[in-house]
RNA sequence: GCCGACGUGGCGAAACUGGCAGACGCACUGGGUUUAGGACCCAGCACUCGCAAGAGCAUGUCGGUUCGAAUCCGACCGUCGGCACCA
């Protein structure tokens, strides 16, 4: 009776040693086959070892892989270990083993159940993040960025992950919350490395058009960068200023740019001052200092800018005041003598000593504007000045060098002051009503002077920095702000005096950190301008929808000449008239640094004297030091940082003395490269020959999650289309199929979880059923995309199919239906190229159930349809039938189309619509001849008796319908 | 709130470009085989009426297009996933 039941454990094991030795799926390097590169996102090996949810992608490629290879493609399908990360260390910490061992241990376990499941990997390419010979190639690509100037450090608010004690980049929080542990993440000020995959916003959109991805997956990455045009458009801020205007060595208050600023300043209604300095080309210090300051009254409205050598008298009068003015803009101005083309006449008539500390003092801003094609100002002298001051010079390019113009316009910006939002609705400039700042924007420091309940709005500010993201979006309805008081700027449509606020709602990381507030077209607008009864004013007519915020376009009114014209054709006119076009993203630069251990050391080493220096390639890898202790500080600080013998080193520009950068690189940098080493794993000269990425890449198909969307999947994409630009890699996008997979839940309906106690060990199951059972049953639970529950129930349905096939083995007989088999081989190979696996099962099922008997050759080509699916019972029976090779190794099965398709057909015959009849005919039968079979049935004539066909839809091999009336 | 997907027996699910709704499997019911159980084999299985042939009614709800709708269109209800004050 052993006959029957078919004895697993015997037989799998015994052919993946098999397959294994006889390396049945080896990928050729050099085949003149056409290649066929199939990737599963490659697993970490957690402490759990392998779960149900990895077991559907790996089928999956696994499956797709032997198809493909069957069909005469040289097929790479790899495997390795993404084992850098938080969970292998808090699992190390917690079972006091080193990470290294455990993320060892872990990882024999996870081979260990592969091997079980009889999945035809490569093993001869296995590659593992956490090797220094893999991780010299993700230190080395991470230098290519950072010469490359897309690596930067940085400091600013940053998601923190208090458990986790560690910063997290964008893509990393949920929902508020750490990816990883789902605690509600912080914000941290700190000093961080960034990868700027903002540059490559455009190109990363870009390049999803041409992709075999699923919408839905393109959708989501297209959100997340969030591409919005618009414009950038400037208030002048309305204070009253008075300005000083200094004029320089040899000119005069009536020359053109002087009168042309005058203009423009009075214009916005400030009042200007610029006095004649007496002996213009024979100037001393005494003379011109005392005319500067005799000139008018100084007081906390006054702005004084100086050119040139009224620069220079500019700070000498600020010294001598006795109380602070607001600002001092110096244009080419200098603290010493030596002029870059010839030397001037009053070097001696000025001493060259300023007290930086009463210049600072004395103002709330000091600017510095050098023009970059300055015929007189040498950079030496420049850099003299900003050190003087402390302040960094702003780089200009000014109409005639050294600020000579008829206009300046760029001496004018930086002396009025202004406010510069980001807007996608520039049609509604006239409705601009108000405007807010985000809390933390940098303006609210410089205005201080102007604020008159400074007090307030610096309570403000403090209770926004104790919120978190969460706790702001929380309170999305009820918005708050402050107003800053004796603070309005200008709408430049409407010349209007409007309020200038701070509110949370207000982010200061989009846009420039401040926006105009347009309450008619704008709901958060509108719900703020309500509150806080702020006047709405309607720009753009609706039609007679009443309902206010109208954010639809419709026609302008009120908006003097652009009033009649339509919102798009406005939007373009009034962006160039008021302000430029501007494109802004979602998407923010990349926090590449984490606070943790177990990761990849940024191999980067910071000199005193010679800044920030990478480390030489012939020194990478930069290996991760064996330590006792390795637990996070929760400082801030890497635990690397406390390792005085690893930290301290020499640096490689100079020798002297210098320390290694101790954060190390998040969870997604092995992953961001790794299909590009399955090509090459061994080579130790560059990350992976040229010659064989230009043969494997990009990758087919590409197997796994849709949690990995904007993780993953857009880090990968970023770091392939540098390495592309860099001309490192052949192919500009890495994956130009992805097919995603549903999540397998718990029986009880829920995400499987150690802690819910729902999880379902897939080494159960092959102990129990075998590996061949588990294989086709779970595909046979559901569509590959669908989210469906574990559900053992129908598992033993599977087993008696197998059974079945066993026994079949054993009693074939002779018997023919070729059209049978071809339409098996036909559904199946349709199946398995769309990924339909539950289909394919089924099919199998039915083909078996019909089929009693079968001839010897279509019992062979039923073996290999099913091979992929049941490799270890299928090649048992293959061996069976006296074959000395694997079945793995057989062609394909091709149909015929002629045999697919049988003699006799079932055609249904409708009245009206309604199925009266079904009939079995021959194949192709006309209209005429199975008009006259229809008629002449006795339940069709009895629904037409009586009644006139007015119309016959006929459908060849199908149906044949009569319309009666 | 915005974007996307989906809603079919007791259950998991099929149904190609509109053409026999429920393939395949589980569970269930009846029968065979068996000392018995298991295993295996045969038959039945949305619902209502009927011995049957057959008829009616059925794919979240309501309406529309069509000879014909699970499939296309409109409105609504519900579930899931993603984003979430992005100006």
């Amino acid at each position: 009776m052993d006959m029957e039941i078919y004895d697993h454990k015997k037989i799998e094991e015994k052919w993946q040693k098999q397959w294994e030795k006889n390396k049945v799926f080896q990928a050729v390097n050099d085949s003149k086959e056409p290649k066929q590169y199939v990737l599963i996102e490659f697993p970490y090996p957690s402490g759990e070892g392998l779960h149900m949810g990895h077991l559907r992608p790996f089928l999956a490629g696994d499956i797709y892989s032997r198809v493909k290879r069957m069909q005469g493609s040289n097929t790479l399908f790899p495997i390795g270990w993404d084992a850098f990360g938080l969970p292998a260390e808090n699992f190390a910490i917690k079972n006091g083993l080193h990470p290294s061992v455990s993320t060892a241990k872990n990882i024999a376990n996870a081979k260990r159940q592969l091997k079980s499941w009889g999945v035809g990997f490569d093993w001869d390419r296995e590659i593992n993040t956490t090797d220094p010979k893999y991780y010299k190639w993700t230190q080395w690509i991470f230098l290519q960025f950072y010469k490359a100037g897309l690596a930067y450090e940085a400091t600013g608010l940053i998601n923190w992950c208090p458990k986790d004690k560690t910063g997290l980049a964008n893509e990393e929080v949920i929902d508020g919350k750490c990816e990883r542990c789902g605690t509600v993440v912080e914000k941290k000020e700190m000093k961080q490395w960034y990868l700027k995959i903002t540059a490559y916003a455009e190109k990363l959109l870009e390049g999803l058009k041409n992709l075999n991805w699923p919408e839905q997956v393109k959708v989501q990455q297209e959100n997340w960068i969030g591409k919005s045009e618009g414009a950038e458009i400037e208030f002048p801020l309305a204070t009253k200023n008075k300005y000083v205007i200094l004029h320089g060595f040899t000119s005069r208050p009536d020359r053109p740019r002087f009168l042309w600023m005058k203009r423009e300043l009075e214009r916005l209604g400030h009042a200007v001052v610029i006095p004649a300095l007496p002996n213009p080309d024979e100037p001393n210090e005494n003379e011109w200092v005392g005319a500067g300051l005799g000139a008018t009254s100084y007081d906390e409205n006054t702005i004084i800018c100086g050119f040139s050598l009224g620069a220079v008298t500019a700070m000498k009068v600020v010294e001598k005041l006795d109380k602070p003015i607001k600002g001092i803009v110096l244009a080419g101005g200098f603290v010493d003598r030596n002029f870059k083309d010839k030397p001037r006449n009053f070097d001696k008539r000025f001493e060259w000593k300023f007290d930086a500390k009463k210049i600072k003092q004395n103002t709330k801003f000091i600017k510095i504007l050098h023009d970059v094609n300055d015929t007189a100002i040498s950079n030496e002298q420049k850099k003299n000045l900003e050190e003087t001051l402390g302040v960094q010079a702003q780089l200009v390019a000014s109409e005639k060098p050294h600020f000579g113009g008829d206009a300046e316009p760029t001496v004018l910006r930086a002396l009025t002051e202004s406010i510069t939002v980001f807007t996608t609705r520039p049609d509604t400039l006239f409705g601009a009503t108000y405007m807010v700042l985000a809390p933390e924007h940098p303006l609210v420091r410089n205005l201080e002077f102007g604020i008159q309940n400074l007090e307030e709005v610096k309570n403000y500010i403090e209770e926004t920095k104790k919120k978190t993201d969460l706790q702001r979006s929380a309170v999305e309805k009820n918005k708050t702000g402050v107003e800053l008081k004796g603070i309005k700027a200008i709408n430049p449509a409407t010349k209007e005096a409007i309020p200038v606020w701070i509110a949370d709602y207000v982010l200061a990381s989009y846009g420039t950190g401040a926006i105009m507030a347009v309450p008619a077209h704008d709901e958060r607008d509108f719900e703020f301008a309500k509150k806080y009864g702020l006047p709405i004013i309607k720009v753009v007519n609706d039609e007679g929808d009443r309902t206010l915020p109208y954010e639809r376009d419709g026609v302008l009114i009120e908006s003097g000449k652009y009033s009649g014209i339509s919102s798009p054709t406005a939007r373009a006119q009034m962006a160039k008239d008021f302000g430029k076009p501007k494109v802004q993203y979602k998407l923010r630069d990349w926090v590449f640094s984490r606070q943790r251990y177990w990761g990849e050391p940024i191999p980067l080493i910071h000199c005193d004297k010679c800044g920030i220096v990478p480390v030489p390639d012939d020194e990478l890898p930069v290996k991760l030091p064996e330590v006792e202790k390795y637990e996070p500080t929760g400082t801030g600080q890497s635990p690397l940082a406390a390792i005085d013998s690893w930290v301290n080193v020499k640096c490689p520009k100079c020798d002297g003395k210098a320390k290694r950068e101790t954060n190390t690189m998040p969870q997604w940098a092995g992953s961001s490269w790794y299909w590009l080493r399955y090509t090459d794993p061994q080579n130790n000269k560059e990350f992976a020959s040229k010659k064989l990425l230009k043969h494997w890449t990009p990758v087919d198909v590409y197997f796994g999650g849709m949690e990995h969307t904007t993780l993953h999947l857009l880090y990968a994409r970023f770091w392939n289309l540098f390495l592309y630009d860099e001309k490192l890699v052949t192919a500009q996008e890495p994956f130009a199929r992805r097919v995603p997979h549903g999540i397998i839940l718990g029986p009880d309906g829920e995400k499987m979880s150690k802690s819910r106690g729902n999880v379902v060990n897939p080494d159960d199951i092959v102990s129990q059923y075998g590996a061949d059972t588990l294989r086709m049953f779970e595909p046979f639970l559901g569509p590959h995309d669908a989210t469906v529950p574990w559900n053992d129930q129908g598992i033993v349905g599977v087993k008696r199919f197998l059974d079945k096939v066993w026994r079949y083995g054993q009693v074939f007989e002779p018997g023919e239906n070729n059209s049978q088999i071809n339409k098996l081989t036909k559904k199946i190979t349709y199946d398995i190229e769309n990924f339909k696996f539950n289909t394919a099962i089924a099919a199998f099922m039915e083909f078996l159930n019909e089929n009693k008997q079968m001839s010897k050759a279509n019992w062979e080509t039923f073996l290999i349809l099913l091979a992929p699916f049941a490799p270890h019972i299928t090649e048992d029976l293959w061996r069976q039938l006296k074959y000395k090779d694997s079945i793995h190794s057989q062609t394909w099965p091709k149909y015929d189309e002629k045999s697919v398709k049988q003699e006799k057909v079932t055609m249904i015959v409708q009245v009206l619509g309604r199925v009266r009849a079904t009939l079995e005919v021959e194949v192709g039968i006309d209209q005429i001849a199975i008009k006259e079979l229809a008629m002449s049935d006795s339940n069709v004539k009895k629904y037409l008796a009586g009644k006139k066909i007015v119309k016959e839809i006929f459908v060849k091999d199908k149906l044949i319908n009569f319309v009666v009336k």
